[in-house]
DNA sequence: CTGAAAGCGCTTACAG
DNA sequence: CTGAAAGCGCTTACAG
């Protein structure tokens, strides 16, 4: 291994002059500065990250907790966080909340070899986030908000976006509405449903939930047809759940758009697909990402300002799954 | 932050003694280790991670670089992985290439910041692979081997799986196929290009390739359409080519099954759904990925056997897209 | 079986 | 502007 000493060798001078070189490159002459670049070049010096991670106290590493790879929106914002971080040099370790499960976020907090952590699938029971914000751990909650939790927290404005979704149906006509949720754990799912029927009073029989799967939107989509009641639009609580309630619908020989809309909410990229070619509500994952991204950078370079909001507004992507009539 | 020594205060012992109960816990006596531990708990004691790693030189953290997650087999290898190497209390860190880009994995080895790293969409002109094998890190290969590459590898037998297609619809007289390729720099692609070759010729104006994507599966079979020649079956070299390439062939009007078979490669959850119900070739993740994380672990303490090559026997999965008439 | 001590590779006051 | 030195929290020979 290459060491800062072999640098200092290499350029005659002391191995705290090259370690200045890189944390406080002004105070050290422009002369001396070029020896030892010339110097870390030509001895192919990389600096340490476990020296460097114990002396400075920050491993310059944040973990991403996601609970549902299966959930394409969630590698699409695992990509869109990973890249956000890289462009101020964090590392992103990564979890996924089935396999690695409990308290791996944690247990790596405490055991500094990350800095922060993002949730993207934080729910109120949740014991890891409860300790993380117990100890002060720099946090932030993406895409399921919690509000009663003190702590940095960015995504869509679900309910905004539900609302959006019922005024449309609205809008044509379209007013005999069915919703199928996801987990009632996720605040995703009951702001979705609370935004939907604050508008257009959806029949208690027409309301369905499970999980965030393909399978349940199958399932949902299955019940609210065999409950008989009158069906003429059906907002998913995601892509998903939306794909699987398609393909039950069309299984069943009902007609979409004709006979029924279908609205789902992420804008996934299979959503612009030809077999399904989803109306729903775009989330912007890269500005989603981006904003999370510097607010934890920012709690964990110190800073101490109130816990921050940020819900982004909904777009509706109108395709055809709903038609303009 | 709590260290050994606070722990060594806590039990009365000295700060090494504490260390040994982690290392080597034979090497004190059962009762020392009793009050040790019972210290460590009482103070909540977790081992500095930056500290221990600089000590040992190894971070017990693995790089993962993908190249792709839009493509859902990519996360499901993710999550396969994560799980395999958290069994072992292994660490992952991820790279998404198109983002964290070039040689984030290699200058990772070299700081120490991870022990090894797994390349899931490998190439030939990968400087960052080929660096990592000239300085000997532990790497191993997945899912994309590189046969003349000198290291560990473990994807699908490709060309087997390729023939077992070329056989089965020769069985069922559908000798007019086509082919439709992903990119050409992977040998996945061309592997199952050449397997299928092997055993059904392929009119070369009907193998046309591109990207592994809808996108380019779209594009692939519109002129597989166009160019006029007889064509009653289409190989992919993945499901999301598969998909793209059977929405184009229905928004074209032509039937499948009954004008036209299409098979995928992969089996991912998706193929499985309604909308597609895709005949494919299942390549096991879990294997691969268990398989894979014990290579690398082995490497990373020291194994100097030859390199390994594992690859899975393929199994084709028939579904509605293609039929057993 | 246990302790005192060295040292992993850095960063950063402290002198000069 | 630069160097000598201390120290971050561990692990591990070396004595006893």
């Amino acid at each position: 291994m290459v060491t800062s000493r072999d640098v200092a060798r290499a350029a005659g001078v002391s191995q705290a002059t090259v370690s200045r070189v890189m944390s406080a490159p002004s105070s050290v002459s422009d002369d001396t500065r070029a020896r030892v670049l010339t110097a870390m070049e030509s001895v192919g010096y990389v600096p340490n990250h476990a020296a460097r991670a114990m002396r400075t106290g920050h491993s310059r590493t944040v973990g991403i907790v996601v609970a549902d790879l299966e959930n394409p929106f969630y590698p699409q914002m695992l990509d869109a966080l990973s890249s956000a971080f890289a462009r101020d040099d964090y590392r992103v370790i990564v979890w996924v909340a089935t396999t690695t499960g409990n308290d791996a976020a944690l247990e790596a907090i405490r055991q500094g070899s990350v800095d922060g952590v993002v949730f993207t699938t934080a729910t109120e029971e949740s014991s890891e986030l409860r300790s993380a914000l117990q100890r002060r751990s720099p946090l932030v909650l993406v895409n399921r908000p919690l509000p009663q939790f003190d702590c940095d927290q960015v995504s869509s404005d679900n309910e905004a976006g539900a609302i959006v979704v019922a005024e449309y149906l609205i809008e044509h006509g379209r007013t005999s509405a069915g919703f199928i949720g996801g987990t009632p754990r996720a605040t995703t799912s009951r702001a979705r449903l609370a935004g939907f029927t604050s508008r257009l009073p959806v029949d208690p029989a027409l309301v369905v939930e499970g999980e965030y799967t393909y399978a349940d939107g199958y399932r949902g989509m299955t019940r609210l047809l065999d409950s008989g009641r009158p069906l003429d639009a059906v907002f998913c609580a995601n892509d998903l759940l939306a794909f699987g309630a398609m393909d039950a619908a069309r299984t069943a020989g009902v007609r979409i758009p004709a006979d029924l809309w279908v609205i789902g909410y992420d804008d996934i990229p299979m959503a612009s697909w030809d077999a399904y070619d989803l109306t729903t509500i775009r989330q912007d994952v890269a500005s989603t990402a981006d904003v999370a991204a510097r607010l934890l950078i920012e709690r964990i370079e110190g800073a101490a300002h109130p816990s921050v909001t940020t819900q982004f507004a909904p777009e509706l992507i109108v395709r055809g799954s709903t038609a303009n009539a």
